[in-house]
DNA sequence: TATTATTGTAACATAATGTTACAATAATAA
DNA sequence: TTATTATTGTAACATTATGTTACAATAATA
């Protein structure tokens, strides 16, 4: 037996692991004007959920979110926001993790781990779509974008944990920066009010807007202008994180 | 044997609860016109921290908290709120409880339950200091209220965790209306004004703060007045939750 | 009845935000 | 080349919010 082989043995029993306790990491994108969520779908079970995980037993919880974030998106720099710990014991339902495992040839006893109650820390993150190279199909699950307005029926209170997400990065783009993690470097200022109009679900007023974007200080004009349509081209800017300590404002 | 009995020593094994996660409660007074927090002292230890406790196998995390926080304030309607899961490995120290067992007469072995890793989950409560009734002094430890200035040396990152603690509160009196839960029923504006001073650490300007609170239009101006010093009487408010829903302004 | 300290709020100053308007383009069409 | 079109950048004003000063209105005491 390899060690490789010892180890995953020893993951499956659950050892490694820190016991009922779990991430559940929303991972936002933002792509054509529109807010996507990281699904997994389990593969022939019709069943999906947020990406998950455990925390090993000498790992930082942090650490293992990032992890959680990044084997799925290949990115190893990700902004991670903690927003809450999911613990109430009705949302214990261990049926989709039974359905998943028979699914896939398993037969799982009534007390195996992954049928144990877990309260789950959920993390949102955000990413940069552009930059996002999903992890191809794997032999149980697969993932994908999805339309924030067509997420499907989620297992367990993953679509609840979807919403507090939200409305946890809500507060965030107003009190912090944290929106321009989800847009490709260089960004006009269109983009980013639409980014905060489709986060915030309201219209913006555009001249208050920019006038509040560029008062922030930390917004850098990039010299080079866009090329598109029959109108006068917009302006790029950068992310500058110079005088903000800490994302607070 | 008792059920009562049978019950202890399942708890004694650290049967009935959930494994590697707790919960610490920083519970906020105001007295006097100071912040005050709640801290345990572990007898014959010198050793002082924060109240925690773990979550039964079929308890809400939420209601845990509260049951935490009951235990040592005696009262049942606690304003609660989860604040951040404290997760990092290096926050690991079985140490204090090894020191805090050995005091009692215990010899606790190296796998002891006590002395495994917990995440934990940060609760904050703002509590009525008047309504308090600390729970009396018990075999193992004893809780006082400390001035927030003068919080002694405390185990664990249980210093840290009561800083944190407090930044979250500045941000909910900024956007909550969470302050009135740390005064009673009762109070002037000058009451008001010195407890946002007093958790948000700098001075405020006396006619925009009441002008703002009172567009708020959440105070109900008690007909009675207050008798006291050689000057006007100021007028008793009272928080009224009408216009508000769920906390958020 | 005068004195004192503090309260409640008016009144103004300043800053932030909401709104309207318009000149400045960058592509296309004439 | 020049007009047309759509969109951008921002000025200019309106409105609201906040910061600041000032002062009349007490409630106890002298």
């Amino acid at each position: 037996m390899t060690n490789i082989q010892r180890a995953k043995e020893t993951e499956a029993a659950g050892e490694g692991f820190l016991k009922n306790i779990a991430i559940d990491a929303v991972i936002f994108g933002f792509h054509e004007n529109q807010l996507k969520v990281l699904l997994i779908e389990y593969k022939r079970t019709g069943l999906f959920g947020l990406p998950g995980g455990f925390i090993r037993v000498e790992e930082d919880l942090n650490t293992a979110a990032l992890r959680v974030a990044s084997e799925r998106t290949g990115l190893t720099d990700i902004y991670l926001e903690q927003f809450y710990v999911f613990g109430d014991y009705s949302r214990y339902d261990p049926t989709p993790f039974k359905t998943i495992m028979t699914a896939n040839g398993q037969s799982p006893t009534e007390d195996h781990w992954l049928l144990k109650r877990f309260l789950s820390v959920g993390y949102y993150a955000l990413v940069d779509f552009t930059k996002v190279k999903l992890a191809p199909a794997a032999i149980f699950d697969s993932c994908n974008w999805y339309d924030l307005n067509e997420v499907p029926t989620l297992i367990q209170d993953h679509t609840e944990i979807i919403k507090k997400a939200l409305d946890a990065l809500c507060l965030s783009l107003d009190n912090k920066l944290t929106g321009f993690n989800l847009l490709p470097r260089d960004f006009t200022m269109g983009d980013l009010q639409t980014l905060y109009e489709t986060v915030l679900g309201r219209k913006l007023l555009r001249p208050a807007f920019q006038r509040k974007m560029l008062a922030l200080g930390i917004l850098e004009r990039v010299a080079k202008k866009w090329t598109g349509g029959a109108h006068k081209a917009p302006y790029l800017y950068r992310f500058v994180a110079g005088n903000v300590t800490n994302g607070v404002i």
